[in-house]
DNA sequence: TTTGTAAATGGAAACCATTTTCAATAAGGA
DNA sequence: TCCTTATTGAAAATGGTTTCCATTTACAAA
């Protein structure tokens, strides 16, 4: 559950710092408008939502603070193979929990889900471990996706 | 293990002419040169193998053929986030097996690894049944990497 | 073998998400 | 309030991929 409710300053504020960034307005938007998304954002879509409420925001500006959030760990890049990088704040940021994604190749619908996670969690652990020591890879990431066709354009076909 | 050992014409020649394509010196050229890499080539990779054989290439024509390849289930087309897609022959058009990678965030490196894959193939063919059923999403394709720092990055940090 | 026709081709231009450049601006410690 | 430096936006650059279009080619039919 996410601090910040209205009260003191917003949860990300110490982090941000910490890491020496500065708090400016632009940040601020574009954090918020990633904290309100329910659904899997591109860096122009940030742009436009951002721009209602901060005109003056570029989109240079929300590249580079997209490229700060995930680095500092913040937020997830993902790309669904439309050409375009897509962004998802970071589990514990949100009600979100670990999960993983099914993308539709026809209307590029994104569903998460979180079945099997645990599974995938088991058989990913055991992995990592046994490649790590036969390659000697040390797996920081990993990205599990699922593509096919969602029940409309399925139906629609 | 591939037919057309310098005997007859090539195994993909059938398959080729039954979606109506015609075989051109261009795509010959092509096939070949996924037939003989032994790693994951990039279309500018593929154009510059072909161009020593077959000055005559335009990368144009890598790009669209490659595409044909693709939707033809004959080879893969890969995402490892360096901004340049990779393609690999499909497992069965070569020596290849069902496997999948280890991406070095570093030096870019793709290693194939065939561990675990049974285990991944049981919970991946679990996880199909179970969404497909519950988002009634039908899953053709799937995508597992492994993002981190091969042995060599990891010595030099 | 010759011919007809649609498919295939290459080069140049267009496309488009992302990055770089650079002068102007603003955050925040002193 | 002042200073330093990070941050910013606009415009230009970048680079992989796609589109355009006039020319060439594969190959089936004659
Ligand atoms: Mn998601
Ligand atoms: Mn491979
Ligand atoms: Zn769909
Ligand atoms: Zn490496």
């Amino acid at each position: 559950m996410p601090r910040g409710n209205g009260l003191g300053p917003p949860w990300w504020h110490g982090r941000f710092r910490g890491c020496g960034y500065k708090i400016t307005l632009g940040r601020e938007a574009i954090l918020n408008a990633l904290i309100k998304a329910d659904q899997h954002l591109s860096a122009e879509d940030i742009y436009q939502k951002v721009h209602t409420t901060y005109p003056a925001i570029g989109l240079t500006t929300v590249y580079r603070t997209l490229e700060i959030l995930v680095n500092m760990g913040l937020v997830f890049k993902f790309d669904f193979g439309d050409g375009r990088a897509r962004y998802e704040l970071v589990e514990g940021s949100k009600k979100s929990h670990h999960h993983h994604h099914l993308v539709c190749t026809n209307c590029k619908r994104v569903i998460d889900y979180t079945d099997f996670v645990d599974d995938e969690i088991g058989l990913l652990k055991k992995t990592e471990k046994g490649l790590s020591k036969k390659y000697s890879f040390e797996i920081t990431n990993h990205v599990i996706q699922f593509y096919g066709l969602c029940g409309q354009c399925k139906n629609t076909k």
